[in-house]
DNA sequence: AATAATCTTGAACAGTTGTTCAATGGCCGT
DNA sequence: ACGGCCATTGAACAACTGTTCAAGATTATT
């Protein structure tokens, strides 16, 4: 009765499956969907290239599953976030509660390193076309999307749906580049500010966004009618 | 004295390599750097591929040769509106040019839709780590970035250096998300709301990018001391 | 008109891409 | 001990990658 190799669990405790998606998630972050190659991400799993498609079908369902792993998660913080929201009664305060729901969930991936990649992963899917044809965005993140929008237009019942739709964008674009931040903010504010402290940047951007929103010069933006 | 080719003016009215770089532009937008191929730039511009390296030495340099042609023009209108908020001596309504500094000649790019690309390619950029090695943002957008927090901390002369570039990161990504746009703002709102009108894109984020400045509610991000 | 400089062309280069295949390994229930 | 099942492996595939080269065409200079 040798002792086998059994899949050295000291060394990497997963399966093939887990680090592949685990090294498919840094390579994807760092190099983009076609900049990332199926082998560099073989090798730093540390398993044969063919295992990729084998377990995944194709590199393309290799970077979908990435999302169908990690989503979920972020949904169903901000689904608990807007339960909070709808339960304040207070249009005012509740507003507040909604841009939470929306930032800290995406931020709270930001600081853990592994999750960070993920963060960029979402921000290379949004500025990417070719997205579009993934779908990825409308199967795993526009129906919560849907509920934010529908959550913003109930604290402002006079907004027109621009007015709503925009609000949410500017939120949504605001995100998106602490995320994808990589040393910018460093450099422009001489080393002495940066986007890794997650709870920072969570607390400067929910300030400006609520105020935002709340003060806004709806002069400019009410439309003619409706 | 045969009519020879010459260039056919009336099909193209440009020498082959302005060709290559208005393809390339829009190449690069929809594909990415690594995803856009040489032989499609060139089949697009209809010329050889060979062309490419011999104008611009390689693909990363045909890549720097787009953004060299095009970002002055911003910066330019950048500075100018600069100098039109220095102009204005009260704070509260400086600040206002300054983000409309800021937004505007960007936005300026959307709608006319050969820039557009531009700035799908500047957003691809900015989400892309491989970014800093290329070094175009420090080189060609770094320096009036630096003139634009000068103006915020000026309009606001208490605030801390976090909440200055906190603020100019929040204006920034919201910026992007515009340019980056593909039909999704479309498709959140049943169609009854479009990125496509820049106007309107940027009436909205500067109304709530201007109140976010003004009134945030600074208990929350001043700080401890300084 | 002759020469030099610049631009254009198609073919070829070596390297990499994602994917497929047949062969092998280990493990489980029987 | 035996198949049956799933996971793993390395080699091979054709297609495509960016770049180079020598030859030709065009334009500018003398």
């Amino acid at each position: 009765m040798t002792i086998k190799p059994q899949r050295n669990k000291a060394d990497q405790g997963e399966t093939s499956k887990e680090r592949i998606l685990a090294s498919a998630e840094s390579v994807f972050a760092e190099w983009g969907f076609d900049g990332a190659s199926v082998r560099r991400i073989s090798e730093e799993a540390g398993v044969p290239v063919a295992l990729i498609n084998y377990h995944f079908g194709s590199k393309a369902g290799l970077y979908r599953a990435i999302f169908e792993k990690r989503a979920p998660a972020i949904m169903d913080q901000r689904i608990a976030g807007l339960r909070l929201a709808r339960a304040e009664p207070d249009l005012d305060r509740r507003i507040d509660l909604v841009v939470k729901a929306l930032i800290y969930p995406m931020f709270s991936l930001r600081g853990e390193s592994p999750s960070a990649d993920f963060g960029r992963m979402i921000v290379r899917e949004m500025s990417d076309p070719q997205s579009e044809a993934r779908g990825i965005f409308r199967d795993m993140f526009d129906p919560v999307a849907e509920m934010l929008t529908d959550a913003i237009s109930k604290c402002f019942p006079d907004w027109t749906l621009e007015e709503v739709h925009w609000a949410y964008h500017t939120m949504l674009g605001a995100m998106m580049i602490v995320m994808t931040d990589n040393g910018r903010m460093a450099r422009l504010s001489g080393g002495r500010v940066s986007s890794d402290n997650w709870e920072e940047a969570a607390r400067h951007m929910c300030a400006i966004l609520v105020a935002g929103l709340k003060y806004r010069d709806r002069d400019q933006t009410r439309g003619s009618e409706d």
